[in-house]
DNA sequence: AGCCAGGCCAAGC
DNA sequence: GCTTGGCATGGC
């Protein structure tokens, strides 16, 4: 596992994550994007976020006063709309509520619309803590390199097992995963392109021609 | 023109 | 407990 990463930083160099525009307070920024990147690519989340720019949304507490309707119609090339403009407001209006080193998951994850990967990324790009980010693409990605026997393993017992295996280093979380999203994003898709893939070599998903 | 995307929740077995 | 359906747009 520890190889993979260094292979992967070796192949596509730091990723330098989360992509920030800038327009926003960086915390904030990373939350919003957490939020609405839920299921959904980020080209669709980058249009809502200019959306949102033009708008002058830029802040929880510009998304806190505004009502629910021109919430979702800002965000609404990122799908799901009116569930995401609503999880945004109550993310927001709890964020509002405490110190940021008061934040602890189980408080993120009682929020409706907040699921571990979206409260393990705010943690971990926006607060710094020692937790590794799991989505779809690690399950996929180690799935067919063989790290894990299902695709299906449960959200926590993989978070768990990448956490003991990669070195208790912050920035090897973030990069960590900011290489595989990039990673299964251009090769390791859904139908993945292994001919142009370099660890095809050692992948039992290896699909010839 | 389908299929897919950096999930999450509630309901059904 | 595990599976399924709903939520929705836009890119490739």
């Amino acid at each position: 596992m520890e190889k993979l990463f260094y292979d992967l930083l070796d192949k596509y160099g730091y990723q330098n994550w989360w992509p920030l525009t800038g327009k926003f307070d960086p915390f904030e920024e990373v939350c919003i994007g957490a939020v609405l990147t839920q299921n959904t690519s980020w080209k669709n989340v980058e249009k809502a976020i200019e959306n949102l720019i033009k708008a002058n949304l830029t802040s929880f507490e510009r998304i806190l006063q505004t009502d629910d309707k021109t919430l979702a119609n800002a965000i609404r090339p990122s799908g799901f709309y009116n569930q995401k403009a609503k999880t945004l407001k109550r993310l927001a209006k709890f964020l509002l509520s405490v110190e940021k080193e008061n934040i602890k998951r189980e408080d993120l994850l009682s929020i409706k619309g907040i699921g571990k990967e979206t409260a393990d990324t705010i943690l971990l790009y926006g607060l710094n803590k020692m937790i590794f980010v799991v989505d779809a693409y690690t399950k996929r990605l180690l799935h067919r390199l063989g790290f894990i026997d299902s695709p299906k393993i449960e959200y926590d017992t993989l978070r768990i097992l990448i956490e003991s295996a990669v070195p208790r280093d912050i920035n090897v979380y973030k990069e960590f995963h900011a290489l595989i999203v990039k990673h299964c994003k251009e090769v390791c898709k859904k139908n993945p392109d292994c001919k142009k893939c370099f660890l095809s070599n050692r992948c039992y998903n290896y699909t010839y021609g």
